[in-house]
DNA sequence: CTGTTAGCGCCTTCAA
DNA sequence: TTGAAGGCGCTAACAG
C-alpha cells in the first residue's frame, strides 16, 4: 500500500498535486477541492482523485499551504532543560493537547540561556508558527514574538512582557504552605536552597518562605538562604553540579543549627538529599526536608519526601489549550491561570529533636 | 531594537523581502543576495539592506524558502512517551545536536501506538522534513518515510525495515551480563519482567536472559517470565499501571522460590520495586533485583539498585549526528551503531539466603 | 460542478 | 554589480 515509486535512491521528486490531477484527469483545483473536502466536487470525481492520491502516495506540501496564507499548524515549544523531569512532563502535556488538535510541535531547549531562547523565538517566527509556548528565560524571546503578533502563552514562569497569556503554579502559596508545615512541627531554624531568585519561580518561592516566617514571627536571615544559579552555570557537563554540591555543603556547615531544609525545586532537592545522605545526616531525625515539586524518586526513597506537588502535565495541557483558544479567537484581553499546588506530607518531615 | 511596528492588535502582515527592498531602494533580488550573503552585492548596499531589515524586524519565511526547493531544515523526532525519562533524555540529546547544527526539531509522541506513529511520519513528510529520528513502533512509520526517500535513523529499537540507519544499545549482551551477575551470586530461580517481548528491545532482553541461563545450565521456565504490554495498554490514565501491578504481584506469588528478579526497563523496574516494597519484601535479603536502564531514583533508594546503565543522552546525540551525515551525504550503505551498556553493581543484589 | 487565473515570499537564472 | 522574470506547490476567487 502507498507504493510511492522509490526511484533513484530515494531522492526523486515528490508527487505533487499536479501529477495527481493529471493522473485523475482533472484540474489541480478540482483535485485540491476533492482532497481538501471544500467546495463542490462530484462524488465520483472525489473518489477517483482520492484513490489516485493514495496510489501515488501523495502527501500535500505544508510549506506551499502555509505560504499560500493559511496557518502553518505549527506551535513552538521552548523549555529550559528536557532532562529535568519537570520540563519533560510539561512537554508531554503540551504535545498531547497540540497533536490531538492537529498541530505540530517544534521543540527548542534553551538550556537556560537567554540568547538561545531568543534564537528559538526567531526560528518560530521564521516558521510562521501559529503560536508559541514558553517557559521564559528573560524577556527577549517573548518580546520578539509578541512584537511580531505571534500568540504566546508563558508557562510556569513569567517574563513580565505584556501581551501574552500565562499559566503558572502558585509558587508563593505553595512554598509558604511547605514552610508553614515545618513551622507547625516546631522548626525555627529553616534553611532554604533556591534556584534563580532574581526572577522566575525562585523569587516567589523565596517570598513564600519569608512570608511564612514573618507570619510566625520568626526572624529571617540571609545566612540561611542559598541561591544557586543552576541553569546559567558553566556549560561543561556537570560543571555546575559540582559547585552546587559544594555550595549546599557550605550552607549546611554554616547552619549547623538548622533543623529543617526547604528545597525550592526538584533539582535542588536532589542535591540537598544527596548531601544529607553523604554526610550520614538522618532525615527527619537530624533534619527535616521538604521539596517544591514532587518527582518520582521522592516517593521511592526512604523516608519518602514531603513535597509540594505541582500538576505539571496538566499545566502543559492547559497552556496548550489556552494557546489554541488564543490562536482561534485572535487578540484580546490576556489571561493568567494560576494552578494550586498541593502539599504532600510524607516521612521526611517531623518535629525537631530538641523541640 | 527590532521595533516591528505592532499594529492592529498584532495581526498585521509580516514584513516581507519586498518591503525591505523597497525601503532600501533596491530590487528584491539584490536585497535577497545582500541578506543571504551570496553573489555580488556592493558592500554599502549590503549594509543598508541589512540595516533596514533589522529596523523593520524582517524574518525570512522558511515556507517560501522550503517551497523554493531548498531544505526545510526540519528534522522529525518520534518517541513513545516523553514522560518516561528514557525518552526525555533521548530527546534532549537529539535536540542538542540538531539545534547546534541549525535544525529545527519537530516532536511527536506516539504513546506506543503504531497508527499515531504513522500519522507522525506523514506529518514529517508533509513538512518536507530533511530527516527523521524515531524509536519505531511497528513498521509503517519507517516504511512510509523510506518509500518517500526521507532519511531515517532508528533509535533504540529497530523496525526491521530496510533502508535506514540505526543506533541501538546492545540489549542482549546487557541483559545477559545482568543475569550472569545474578547467577554468579548463586541465584538459580530468577524471575523476569519484560515489556513487549514480541519485538523491540524486550525481545532481545529476554534473549539475553535465556542465553545467560542456558550458558549456566539453568533450565528456563515460562512461568518465571512476565510479559507486560505497557505502552499498548488501555488509554485511560494509569489504567494499564494497575493491571501491570497486579500482574507483577501474580508473578511473585507464582514464584515464591524466586530469589532474584530482573526488570527489563525502568518502568518495569519501578513496578517491581514498588510491589516488593508494598509486601515488605527485603532487598536484597529476600530477593535481589536488577534493572535494565539506570535512572535517577535507582541510586537514591536504599538499597541502591544494581542496574544496566545505558548512555541514553549520547545515543540521542549519536543518532542525530548520523542523521545529519546521511542528510548531507545522501543515500548509501546504511549503518547500525551498537552502543555497549554497562552493569552498575550496587546494593540490590547479593547472594541468595539459603545459597 | 469544474477549470482558469493569480498569487503567497523567496531564490535563481539570465540579461543588462 | 544589479534588475526582471519565472516558478516552487497549493488554494481561493472568479468565470464558465
Amino acid at each position: 500500500m502507498g507504493n510511492a515509486r522509490a526511484r533513484n535512491g530515494g531522492k526523486r521528486a515528490r508527487v505533487t498535486l499536479h501529477e495527481v490531477a493529471e493522473e485523475a484527469g482533472t484540474s489541480r483545483s478540482t483535485a485540491s477541492r476533492a482532497l481538501g473536502g471544500h467546495g463542490y466536487v462530484a462524488e465520483h470525481i472525489r473518489q477517483r482523485v482520492q484513490e489516485v492520491a493514495d496510489r501515488l502516495g501523495y502527501v500535500p506540501d505544508v510549506s506551499a499551504r502555509t505560504l499560500k496564507g493559511r496557518s502553518s499548524r505549527v506551535v513552538g515549544l521552548l523549555v529550559s532543560d528536557l532532562r529535568n523531569p519537570f520540563y519533560a512532563q510539561l512537554a508531554a502535556g503540551v504535545e498531547q493537547t497540540l497533536s490531538a488538535a492537529g498541530y505540530q510541535v517544534v521543540l527548542v531547549d534553551d538550556h537556560g540561556s537567554e540568547e538561545r531562547a531568543a534564537d528559538g523565538a526567531r526560528a518560530f517566527l521564521a516558521m510562521r508558527a501559529d503560536g508559541v509556548l514558553l517557559a521564559p528565560v528573560g524577556r527577549p524571546a517573548t518580546e520578539v514574538l509578541v512584537e511580531h503578533g505571534t500568540p504566546v502563552v508563558e508557562v510556569d514562569r513569567r517574563s513580565g512582557v505584556r501581551g501574552c497569556d500565562a499559566v503558572a503554579i502558585d509558587s508563593e502559596s505553595g512554598s509558604r504552605e511547605a514552610v508553614e508545615h515545618l513551622l507547625e512541627l516546631g522548626h525555627r531554624d529553616i534553611a532554604v536552597v533556591v534556584d534563580e531568585t532574581k526572577w522566575a519561580t525562585g523569587k516567589d518561592r523565596l517570598k513564600g518562605y519569608r512570608a511564612a516566617l514573618r507570619h510566625a514571627g520568626v526572624p529571617y536571615s540571609r545566612q540561611r538562604v542559598l541561591d544557586l544559579d543552576l541553569s546559567l552555570g558553566p556549560a561543561g557537563p556537570d560543571g555546575g553540579e559540582r559547585d552546587a554540591a559544594h555550595a549546599v555543603a557550605a550552607l549546611l556547615d554554616a547552619n549547623p543549627g538548622a533543623t529543617a531544609l526547604f528545597a525550592a525545586n526538584n533539582v535542588v532537592a536532589e542535591l540537598v538529599w544527596q548531601e544529607l545522605k553523604r554526610r550520614g545526616c538522618s532525615v527527619p531525625g537530624d533534619r527535616s526536608l521538604v521539596s517544591f515539586d514532587d518527582q518520582t524518586w521522592m516517593h521511592m526513597v526512604e523516608p519518602q519526601l514531603t513535597a509540594v506537588r505541582q500538576p505539571v502535565y496538566d499545566m502543559g495541557r492547559r497552556a496548550a489549550g489556552m494557546l489554541l483558544e488564543r490562536v482561534e479567537r485572535g487578540p484580546g484581553r490576556t489571561e493568567t491561570h494560576i494552578l494550586q499546588p498541593e502539599l504532600m506530607v510524607r516521612g521526611s518531615t517531623a518535629a525537631p529533636r530538641q523541640g
